[in-house]
DNA sequence: AGCACGCCGACT
DNA sequence: GTCGGCGTGCTC
């Protein structure tokens, strides 16, 4: 008898590791199968265990092949499971699906080499790209707006890396995953980049994950997820658009992505290279703190000029179609006079954005949500942005009449309006708009072969997309942002405006921004056009002030349940626990409270807020919540622990 | 997450 | 009687 004992990790949502016996001689990190409860699944071996006191099962079947996953990986897992306090089990499900876990390695294609086509950079860039030792971990945060050479920076080292032989991995937000980026990088690497992101059809995501794996591939390109992928011989992490609030994950594990590479890199001793244009708060306190080393570019391409900024007072000027400032609605007419290009920013689809009974004056909400509605002339609905439960023929549930006012305008309303005025001259892109990639792409080449001169868009059209010959920029609807109850919106509305001036006026056409607002004495307006870090220290003093991160560490508890007075019981005992726990007076807690939003899909919310300037103490609390939680909670009702929130409603 | 068990309501 | 709704609990 010479059966040994393994530790099997497996991607289910509990602690996951389980123990199992085996004849073979099994290494950390090796692939298996094994029977789990009726089903068989594949797992990884963590390490050999003494004999245990139950009855344990036998793996299966053992994948021959060298480990795909490295001891590292695994410690990197742990790490993640016990700062943001999820079990290691759910982790693991969370990050890399049953389905590519048990792919197949199979005989492999070629990985398609290009000829590599030489980037001379320019002397800033060289010595930034000089300064990263490639043999050790570093994170270097390099600030340069869109154009101004992140991307030869990152490319250069890159290079390095692979004559070295190891791998990259560049993880951009989704939404820059386009094929010219793909391309470009093809062109400049000389190596055929693999793709992984989530909706790329199985089969390639499958073979994109074996050939990081095994290290046939050199390069990766991918959204969040691919920093999972367990790289054969990882030498390098860039992130790109390290501020991009889509890289913080929704549901469980709630990580963010770019703190995630930091650590990673931290614990394979890589260097990591984040990027931005504007760069978070919280990274460039990091790099003022030692942590990170900042690197600015100052040159503009093709000394391209500043756009003009203009804050425009919508009290002092009137509004035409009750939407858009006059100075702004005459730039458009210039421009479809002179056949140049604009582009409009609103951050609210649809037609009005509020609806009034006019009998009784109550706000017409959804059903299921604490949210008002949104009406669509297109669909002839009102629909509800959060569950996009669609209601036909609207009626009050107050008084039960039909007949609505409409206030506010959503994207859709600006469209129409500016098309009577100047017909076939506009576009609109929002994700109603658009109803697939492929529509999205249609509507994009229009507008670069200038079928239109005005472009109306949400955020999506203000994030990574090149529009150069754009020479005007209009921002409606800033004050909505501005409003919105979360200690980052200044960040965002800041982070938003630099980014939207940067599609205005580049390459050989300078430009015009101009931003309407009931608010122009707001400070954040006075420091869009300064290029260095005025923002920064403006906005870190507020958040020392108020306690709140990169000064302190914030988590964030939702409970959810379809009846509102034993939500709102679990909730507080919870609350009460935690205000009476040993370390309470390391902790600021507050609530519970109504959440932003009180009411979601049938679901009553209510959240607690806790700070506490030590890691250790939250991650106590966090525990404890949990447990009081798991004692208390009745039938379907859900706890959702959100470490280092990053949005608050 | 799956999957089974178990305890109530309304069908051939 | 038994089919199926989903609340509860467990998986080495």
């Amino acid at each position: 008898m010479n059966e040994k004992y393994y530790n099997i990790l497996l991607p289910v949502p509990t602690e996951g590791v389980y123990t199992y016996y085996s004849e073979g001689n099994l290494h950390a990190g090796e692939r298996v199968i094994v029977p789990f409860g009726k089903r068989d699944m594949t797992g990884i071996v963590i390490g050999v265990t003494e004999k245990p006191d139950f009855e344990c099962k036998e793996i299966t079947m053992c994948y021959n092949e060298s480990p795909l996953f490295s001891e590292n990986y695994i410690k990197f897992l742990k790490n993640m499971s016990s700062y943001y306090t999820v079990p290691l089990g759910l982790v693991f499900h969370g990050v890399i699906s049953e389905k590519i876990l048990n792919v197949e390695i199979d005989n492999q294609d070629k990985i398609k080499s290009h000829p590599v086509k030489n980037i001379t950079l320019t002397d800033e860039q060289q010595k930034i790209s000089d300064s990263i030792n490639i043999n050790s971990y570093s994170c270097h945060l390099i600030k340069g707006i869109t154009g101004s050479g992140k991307t030869e920076i990152y490319q250069d080292v890159a290079k390095k890396i692979i004559n070295a032989g190891k791998q990259v991995l560049y993880i951009v937000p989704e939404i820059s995953l386009t094929p010219q980026l793909i391309e470009r990088l093809a062109y400049r690497l000389g190596v055929e980049p693999s793709i992984y992101h989530y909706k790329l059809t199985d089969k390639l995501r499958k073979k994109h994950f074996i050939d990081f794996a095994t290290g046939s591939s050199k390069f990766m390109l991918g959204a969040r997820s691919a920093l999972f992928v367990p790289a054969k011989d990882l030498g390098l992490i860039i992130v790109d658009e390290e501020h991009e609030s889509s890289y913080k994950q929704d549901e469980s594990p709630s990580y963010h992505l770019r703190d995630m590479a930091v650590m990673y890199a931290n614990i394979l001793n890589i260097p990591v290279i984040l990027g931005s244009a504007t760069p978070s708060v919280e990274s460039i306190y990091n790099a003022e703190c030692g942590k990170y080393i900042l690197h600015t570019l100052k040159e503009r391409p093709n000394h391209a000029t500043l756009p003009q900024i203009e804050i425009i007072d919508m009290k002092n000027n009137n509004l035409i179609g009750s939407m858009i400032a006059e100075p702004i609605y005459d730039e458009l007419s210039n421009i479809v006079k002179r056949n140049e290009q604009a582009i409009i920013l609103l951050n609210r689809k649809g037609y009005s954005t509020y609806l009034y009974c006019q009998q009784c004056g109550a706000v017409a909400t959804c059903l299921n949500c604490s949210v008002g509605l949104v009406s669509y002339k297109s669909k002839n609905k009102s629909v509800c942005r959060y569950c996009n439960t669609e209601y036909d023929n609207l009626t009050c549930s107050v008084c039960g009449s039909n007949v609505f006012k409409e206030y506010g305008y959503g994207t859709e309303k600006v469209e129409e309006f500016l098309e009577n005025m100047f017909p076939d001259k506009v576009i609109r892109i929002d994700t109603e708009s658009i109803t697939s990639l492929k529509s999205l792409n249609k509507n994009l080449k229009r507008f670069e072969n200038k079928e239109a001169n005005i472009l109306v868009g949400t955020q999506l059209i203000a994030k990574g997309l090149h529009f150069p010959e754009v020479t005007f920029v209009g921002v409606l609807g800033i004050d909505n942002l501005m409003a919105l109850p979360d200690f980052r919106s200044m960040e965002r509305v800041y982070q938003l405006l630099v980014q939207v001036s940067g599609r205005a006026g580049r390459e050989h056409l300078s430009g015009k921004v101009y931003i309407q607002t009931m608010n122009p004495d707001a400070p954040v307006f006075s420091m869009l056009d300064s290029p260095d870090l005025d923002f920064y220290y403006w906005e870190i003093k507020r958040r020392e002030i108020t306690h709140y991160p990169p000064f302190t560490k914030l988590a964030r508890l939702v409970f959810s349940y379809i009846l509102q007075d034993e939500c709102l019981f679990t909730a507080k005992i919870t609350a009460n626990t935690l205000k009476s726990l040993p370390n309470a007076e390391k902790l600021t807690i507050y609530g519970p409270k109504d959440a932003a939003l009180a009411k979601l899909q049938n679901k009553y919310r209510y959240e607690i807020l806790i700070k506490s300037e030590s890691n250790t103490d939250l991650n106590k609390a966090l525990i404890i919540a949990q447990q009081v939680f798991n004692k208390h909670k009745k039938g379907a009702m859900r706890l959702k622990i959100d470490k280092d929130p990053y949005f608050m409603m």
